[in-house]
DNA sequence: TAATAACCGAGACGGTACGTCGCGTCTTAGG
DNA sequence: CCTAAGACGCGACGTACCGTCTCGGTTATTA
């Protein structure tokens, strides 16, 4: 009954936000600067997001929507290799920074880190155990193999690399992955 | 000509530091907050630390002092699951919330970021090389293995455990680190 | 061609008002929150009023609708003492709380204050003039009184008291008032 | 111990608060307002004041400090046309315009209304008081006479005017006033 | 009796000010 | 010259209201 959410309010907000993380980093985005930038009133941003991070999370989502499914290739290597591949890359640039910062504020806000927990990085752990389930089903994993250390060895060195920066974020990189995985895989 | 710095200061402001992370968490630990606990003038804490991640730093090099050095235990597998285990129980509990908090900063914090990643980082990642190297040196690892990765691999997994907190950081998860590691040495 | 204007909000705009003015005083009342108390759309209460203090003079207007006329008593006496009390008792309890709210906001509002002066301010100093006229008709006030002066002598009195609370607004106070008027008409 | 507080920022409250109210009015004023045409932090202005009423009360008094005692003229009506007039005189112009905001704050801010009659406002009745006892033991005044009413209707007309508007402050008036309350001393 | 225009409630919108908190710098007195 | 204390200019916090707007739904004439 009452006035619909205004949709060119929302892509100011997300809009602002891009600009300004671009300029100045994660750790000086303010709700107060966004709102300022989005030339939008700051209740309406308070609104609709609980924080800086909630928007950035949001931004995050909207430009990755391009993302899609992991399709079946047929074999436990190019679907792994095409995975990994895929994530290194969706993390690389400023995506590296939008990560490094959301990352970051979860760690600092114990709410909004609850949710990045339980939603974008169980989702993303999720869809790469249904790709090395995929292969075990079709035998080319051995069934011993425990497929959530795997898991967590992928997701983990590619953040690590992400917030610790020591090393790029190369597809040579990500094929080195790859082949320390499969050959966990196979014993 | 000058007056010392004073030992009970210093040991106050670290130890304000602890309870006030123990009790409100790293995101609302501030330079006014730890002065005020620790009975301190703001000018003392900002003329020996440039920020609160400094003076938690500090004091997690403070209570990790009693961490020593990696002795030559005689072989790859040994060395490895003693340093493995030894780097996981370094961030249960508190410390699991220390270091996450430090690395969140880092991310916010250019200039922290960098003293942290050349600081501490760096000597963690170089400690593990070096046992991987003293492997190889006794033949216990193929020359062709890339030990950057592996050196990733396990730094990555285990920051990765302490940030998403998906799982515990139980011996077990060590030991399930120490195996992945070890069959990638030999292959 | 238009529907009329909806009664029944009306009431309930009024009727929310006196109860917040109650609760929590002129200095509390919004716009805002009469039409959350009323159960009306905020639109609503702008379109028929444009302030709060203009909400409230209304309420007076209907609470005080029970005030007549000051019929003529024969004797200057009479007709001021009468006069005078009732004045003084229309500005007791809650009223006084009404009264000194809406004469606050005409200090802050040019607009509303401008309304204030030439309506009910006005109509009232008119009143008493006309009583004053009536006994100088009579012979009753010396004819080189100036009447004006014994009309700010006794609202000023009146609201001072209302104003600065030092005292109450008692019957004995009405006829003090009187007395010195009486005095002052007789030389 | 600690800093003193800083007199200049003190001033540069007053300042701006005295420009703001000859600009745009007592309504228009805000402790952001003043805080910003100062150039002072708002902490500061809150530091010291509790809302923009007790900013201009002080800004009043500093600008009326030249106002002085009530010098003994030997007779009451000597006293009495010295007093009213400084009383009118001091009421008119850009400090009509405070002392209206003033009055109006009192009646919407429950803390601050206290203040002012506890202060100012009993200070000033006290003060005329003297004057009317001082007559009165010299015999000027009918030992029968309220002094307390004579207080108030002076106060009381000389406010009216201020708050209504409808007459202008003139020396006039104060003569006026004067007159009217001597009449009333004698009987 | 249908349409139609002004009403109604709800509440989102761009704003401004609120009063508080923390920042990093400064100015004191005191050891 | 370091220390505790705390005032300073600054700017973000999250909330309350401002007055305007845009919805869907509801009357009561007027065509």
């Amino acid at each position: 009954m009452a006035r619909p959410r205004s949709e060119k309010a929302r892509q100011a907000v997300l809009g602002a936000t891009k600009e300004l993380l671009d300029e100045q980093g994660f750790g000086a985005l303010t709700m107060e600067g966004i709102a300022r930038r989005a030339g939008v009133g700051k209740q309406t941003v308070y609104r609709w997001w609980p924080s800086t991070a909630e928007v950035v999370l949001e931004m995050g989502n909207e430009l990755a929507a391009a993302v899609v499914a992991d399709p079946d290739h047929g074999s436990l290597e190019a679907d792994l290799r095409a995975f990994v591949r895929r994530s290194v890359a969706g993390l690389r640039g400023r995506n590296a920074r939008i990560a490094s910062g959301v990352m970051a504020e979860a760690q600092l806000d114990e709410t909004f880190g609850e949710r990045l927990r339980t939603g974008f990085l169980a989702r993303r752990r999720e869809a790469l155990r249904r790709v090395l389930e995929r292969g075990r089903d079709r035998a080319e994993v051995d069934p011993d193999v425990d497929l959530d250390l795997l898991v967590d060895l992928m997701f983990g060195a590619l953040w690590y690399r992400v917030l610790a920066q020591h090393a790029p974020l190369s597809r040579r990189f990500a094929d080195q992955l790859t082949d320390a995985l499969l050959a966990l895989c196979r014993r």
